[in-house]
DNA sequence: CCTAACTAATGAGCTTGGCTAACGACATTC
DNA sequence: GAATGTCGTTAGCCAAGCTCATTAGTTAGG
């Protein structure tokens, strides 16, 4: 049965993405930037610069919702809001410098937790998350 | 540079999963349950009966969180409280009959957006979505 | 036996992160 | 130049996570 196989990988993939997810965002350190916000930084630093549209696309959320990330990370000074060149109502957010240097240093933090647990499997499992990886952004696009 | 690599594989799985979250949770109907009470309510009927403590310990999630979320299932009355046998101070928790038939249903309709979303994957690649579904359990026990 | 210390569940109150609806400023099109 | 559309934001809602504190009950020591 094809399609039985199907809904069965979905429900354990999604039970085991809710569970994994959770627990990284336990391992999350006091203080810190949290997942969303981390998230929306490297988006920015990996594009340069983006409209708050173009960066609420990326990060798969409502326009409003990015509003708010994005005034988190301007209040800490970790991204700057600069006026569109010819547009008036559009807005460039990109990453300051501090932003960049606590990025990569909040990152480093970040995938230790995972990095020392990844350490623990076999190459072949690594490379089976790895495949894995690819297949979920893909599916995330879809 | 083995540790280099897998810092990166941390990396690009953690954003990979975040934005598959968000993909998921998008696609939830109006008025269902929310993705934290499906699987509150899916860990209940595989342990048959758990007190909360034990319950926010299978969620990965603190005893407060766990109780907010027992008390929407038992608004709608999907889970029932009753009182721990010989301990005065526990409660036992248990889907209704109403619960494990709301359960049965949306955990279909949940399951087919991504079911259909996996059909058109080839089988290589959902073989390997299922080998990284129980690693990544793993690593959510660890 | 009774008091001290522990444990279970909940309550109170906070933050974040989602959402929709609505709005004001600007751009575009007819 | 008026209607329509688009961009970002604001306002206001709710869920879900947390910590800290409280109440009720259990257990262990003296």
């Amino acid at each position: 049965m094809e399609s039985a196989t199907e809904a069965q990988l979905a429900h354990v993939l999604r039970d085991a993405i809710l569970r994994f997810n959770r627990r990284v965002r336990q391992a999350r350190p006091v203080g810190d930037l949290t997942f969303s916000q981390l998230s929306a930084l490297t988006s920015l630093q990996l594009a340069g610069a983006l409209t708050p549209r173009e960066l609420a696309d990326t990060e798969r959320v409502q326009p409003p919702t990015m509003t708010k990330i994005v005034g988190k990370l301007e209040e800490r000074g970790l991204v700057a809001r600069t006026p569109h060149p010819t547009d008036r109502r559009q807005v460039i957010l990109a990453a300051t410098e501090q932003g960049r240097e606590v990025y990569a240093q909040f990152e480093r933090v970040r995938d230790e937790w995972m990095a020392q647990r990844l350490a623990a499997l076999t190459p072949a499992e690594r490379e089976t998350l790895r495949q894995a990886a690819e297949i979920l952004q893909q599916l995330a696009r879809s």
